[in-house]
DNA sequence: GTGGGTGCAAATACTTTGCAACCGA
DNA sequence: TCGGTTGCAAAGTATTTGCACCCAC
């Protein structure tokens, strides 16, 4: 992979992503910066997206639906609200469990950042 | 949701499905059933696994590329090698423990059998 | 000037859906 | 017969990519 040269765009993905903790999808990120980069187009927000989450400087998560992004690398996890979509992070205090048993059964070492946890929230649960 | 009926393809699909420990995708298993159906569509093996999975009777695993399915209901999780897809059965020993995290977080009980690791296998790593 | 980055549009990959014909109860 | 199911094709959603132009170095 080349040298990264320096870009308004990207410049302006990171320090958007890095101001909020709603784990926005391309879209979101897109048409947020659109308001002050009227040209930006949804294919430079992907690309800079995928280079960046390739060079672990931002995670990607794979939810089923649409990928989230997220400024944190601290190593945790995530939990998806199946019925809202509302996306939380969950702190990691199982990830030595986790990778004992992965190593133990295929020789592997978990990736970081990679699990999301499905199920119902607080809220979508009550107006049942 | 009305009445399940009885149906050829259905029922294929759900016999292939719990023949097979390699978690196949909607097309593997499209590509298999058309050897001995020759009319069978594409269309009809996502419309009864997305049934199934919604009734319970079978996984959707979703992997970021391709969904999965899994005729093992029993509560475990998954392994999947980014380098070449390889896809595996983990036991699972720590539920217990991330619902006790979910829940005090955000009121949740966490969906059985969504949990997917990503990293790299034995395998790939050798080949490095 | 050169090579990486961008905007735009087209392409791709995966999955769902509308509809008329079909089939199981 | 009635209503769920199928095959087929078209549509939909999310993401990637080809290409000519642009800009950082």
């Amino acid at each position: 992979m080349a040298q990264l040269k320096f870009s308004r765009q990207r410049q302006a993905l990171i320090e958007e992503l890095a101001g909020r903790r709603d784990h926005p999808t391309a879209e979101m990120l897109y048409t947020k910066l659109k308001g002050t980069m009227p040209h930006l187009s949804l294919g430079t927000v992907y690309r800079n997206l995928s280079t960046l989450a390739q060079d672990g400087e931002i995670l990607r998560i794979h939810t089923g639906t649409t990928d989230r992004f997220d400024a944190v690398t601290r190593e945790h996890d995530h939990f998806c609200c199946e019925q809202c979509g509302r996306f939380l992070d969950l702190e990691k205090d199982i990830g030595g469990h986790l990778n004992a048993q992965a190593e133990a059964l295929c020789g592997v070492r978990v990736a970081h950042h990679s699990l999301v946890f499905y199920g119902t929230c607080c809220q979508c649960q009550t107006n049942r």
